[in-house]
DNA sequence: TGTAACTGTGGACCACACTCCACAGTCAAG
DNA sequence: CTTGACTGTGGAGTGTGGTCCACAGTTACA
């Protein structure tokens, strides 16, 4: 498909697009039109890969991080052990984030708590949660 | 303490703490020095509420949706119930990150299997695990 | 009282991730 | 072969999240 059709898919402008290419997110092809100037083509794939791309970056990773990882893990697929390596970094970087939501989510959690019963004993501290120390009154 | 060590507490730098402070992530007092440009004054409380915002951060919220939600729960613990609903829709939020996490988890752990088991099978295809889609082979 | 270390202010500057625009080449349908 | 929809290019502009700097006022200590 030519880039209307993949900017309507994916809910991107042809310039973000655009912009995902140039910067090597995005590998798309040509057909043989356009002469000069050659369109692009996309496949489902790239649409695949957009979504990786959305949720690499709303957990914080740049455009530059997710290009380079797309950029290993595509050379990575030469040397398999390379490849595993780049994933298992990647890994460890989605576990740490893991880890970090859950702390915020015990945290929010908590406080709902503790508004829900009427603010009884201790507001809940953030400290508490991330540093995985012990807590007061809560424990058991 | 006063901004130079708040900063070094922090690890952030001072531009960056008076950044936030403009911004209203940071709500430093003043004591009486500094005359007609008073000095700010931090609290254990800010270095607190600076591990949430690095977190919040790298969560992927923007400085001002982590400012919004700051103010609002500032506001809510005045009104027990708006509190609770503002931590809750954080705690949605968090939820759907969380639940993209896992699928980004899966996917990568699935790459790295296909990988060590040296490319049997089909290549782990993103898909399967964005939409919690059914797999083809390495289902039971 | 001097001086070094601290402070806030205002403004310039930066990288990133887009977004918009004018322009010109290309394609496809009639 | 025209016409309208589509295409890529280059460049400027925007908002975010800082960072750097010169400047001037303030403080604390000797």
């Amino acid at each position: 498909m030519q880039i209307s059709d993949f900017a309507r898919l994916t809910g991107l402008t042809r310039d973000t697009v655009r912009f995902y290419s140039r910067l090597g997110l995005l590998r798309p092809r040509t057909n043989g039109k356009g002469g000069r100037h050659p369109y692009s083509v996309f496949t489902d794939k790239d649409v695949r890969a957009v979504d990786i791309i959305r949720i690499s970056q709303s957990l914080g990773m740049s455009l530059k991080e997710i290009a380079t990882l797309n950029e290993e893990r595509r050379e990575g697929h030469l040397t398999c052990e390379r490849g595993i390596e780049v994933l298992s970094a990647q890994l460890v970087r989605l576990e740490a984030k893991a880890t970090e939501l859950e702390m915020m989510k015990s945290y929010v959690r908590a406080k709902i708590d503790w508004l829900t019963r009427g603010k009884q004993g201790q507001q809940p501290d953030f400290e508490s949660y991330a540093r995985g120390g012990s807590c007061g009154s809560s424990c058991f």
